[in-house]
DNA sequence: CCCTGATTCGC
DNA sequence: GCGAATCAGG
């Protein structure tokens, strides 16, 4: 595969859009994320917050630039296998039992953030990442991909965030904040 | 262990 | 120019 015209697009596209070089490469197909890194940089776009970068270099956030509802003039041959929809297990606490592969999804877990006394920061961030979320179905839950639901499972208004989830947990970073209190979450002053 | 991007360096 | 291998960090 070569870096064609268009494939450079879609990688800066995506790129910009704060894909990860990993799902930028899935996207495209014929290469590896390596690949995708390595042609970043010698376009000279690199830096962009993420992950691990000596260089912590975050000048300035970008809100939203303008997210449309994503068409998908994609001809790409190859689109993801559905996965099959096995459902039986479910768990019955929030413990992370998981041990890895097959995470059904049957009825995910999460205790729907209701009007507790969770961080009003993490909240916040919850609500943030809403507007990011992937917003996928069941079926296109995988294990690396955030399963707090959104919405009323009753109405057409229901999906699940689908967000790269925290290195082992069921939920995003920002999921996993308002999942997972420890207890009393209070006024600690950590941070 | 999973993932991320950054760099190096032979091709 | 390319990208696997490696490195460094979360």
């Amino acid at each position: 595969m070569s870096w064609t015209d268009e494939r450079v697009e879609l990688l800066k596209k995506m790129w910009g859009e704060g894909q990860s070089a990993s799902q930028i490469a899935k996207e495209l197909g014929g290469v590896t994320r390596n690949a995708v890194i390595g042609k970043v940089h010698r376009l000279g776009l690199s830096n962009r917050a993420t992950g691990a970068t000596p260089a912590k270099a975050e000048p300035k956030e970008k809100p939203a630039p303008a997210p449309k509802a994503e068409a998908k003039p994609k001809p790409t041959p190859k689109t993801e296998p559905a996965r099959p929809a096995a459902a039986p297990a479910a768990e019955a606490k929030p413990a992370v039992p998981a041990r890895r592969q097959i995470i059904p999804a049957g009825q995910p877990l999460p205790p729907q953030p209701s009007a507790n006394e969770i961080s009003p920061e993490a909240l916040a961030k919850v609500n943030e990442v809403e507007k990011k979320a992937k917003k996928l179905t069941l079926m296109e839950l995988t294990e690396k991909t955030c399963k707090w639901p959104v919405g009323d499972p009753a109405t057409e208004d229901f999906w699940f965030c689908g967000l790269p989830v925290e290195a082992g947990k069921p939920y995003c970073e920002a999921h996993v904040g308002v999942a997972f209190q420890p207890m009393s979450s209070r006024r600690d002053r950590r941070r």
